[in-house]
DNA sequence: TATTGTTATACTCTATAACTATA
DNA sequence: TATAGTTATAGAGTATAACAATA
């Protein structure tokens, strides 16, 4: 056991920025008449384009039941649509809308201004040293998360 | 506009620790038989003593009937109890049992080997650059949440 | 027989509103 | 009249299980 108190206080600024940044997204997620989870649906859209709902339920790692809830939730408020599979009937394609388009594109340059905010204030080795010591923090974290739930998948 | 590639990676391992976390915490609270909601009440007991629950109501901002779901569940499992207020009747004191005792103890120690985990890595340079860049970092988030939302709380 | 998505059911967290007991 | 906590009701996210249609 080394330094308890600046490890302390160093904890006690991850936390923080945890809370601060689910307060924040949840708030912008808000505003734009969506939820973290409806939001975090129409992100995968955004990326990687019309999916099935079987699809969907892997990326976001909920049930099959769950995606068909924020489908339809999504579709009721104007985000996606369900169009019919082309060649498995069994399936159903979800697309975004164009207010669905518009929402995630405009979430994409929040980003960049988030990014402007944290970064911009930093010099190039404020900035380098700040990014070393988080990639090594959270390299150690995902190690420990996939040793404790030997079920999880390791990417 | 300056270096959008190292703004979006950095921005990219912040994301990641936000999601890590979350997980390693909500993990850890189903191992202890709770919720992230659950948690975080007796971990204001552990820190605050037996409270009433307009008290806990106003740590955890969420409404009085929340919280008297939350207490419902926590006497059921065993980790509070509920007493009646020595001085005003309306009233009820939440406290917590040996259990829920033993338990927050084990989360203060599972957070020190979280940061025993974290830092213990890093040289003194290094920790002492990470949670330099860190705070700036909260610190103008914290701001940023704090125009965006003129209703909440200006600690 | 396996897969896709639905309906049925249930639990948790969250909220507002109406109500009781007490201050 | 105001406050502490409850009951009533409702919406959102999550899960499993049973079922339909299709592969």
């Amino acid at each position: 056991m080394a330094l308890p108190d600046e490890y302390a206080t160093a904890l006690d600024r991850v936390l923080e920025l945890v809370v601060l940044m689910n307060d924040d997204m949840a708030q912008s997620f808000a505003r734009d008449g969506l939820t973290a989870s409806r939001a975090h649906l129409i992100w995968v859209l955004h990326h990687q384009g019309p999916s099935t709902q079987r699809v969907l339920a892997e990326a976001l790692r909920v049930s099959a039941r769950n995606i068909t809830g924020l489908v339809d939730a999504l579709v009721d408020t104007g985000f996606v649509t369900r169009e019919p599979h082309p060649t498995d009937r069994r399936a159903t394609l979800v697309s975004l809308t164009e207010h669905g388009s518009r929402v995630t594109a405009e979430m994409e340059k929040g980003q960049h201004e988030m990014a402007d905010l944290f970064f911009s204030d930093m010099s190039p080795d404020e900035l380098d040293c700040f990014v070393t010591g988080l990639t090594g923090l959270v390299n150690r974290l995902r190690d420990r998360l996939a040793l404790e739930r030997p079920g999880a998948p390791h990417v």
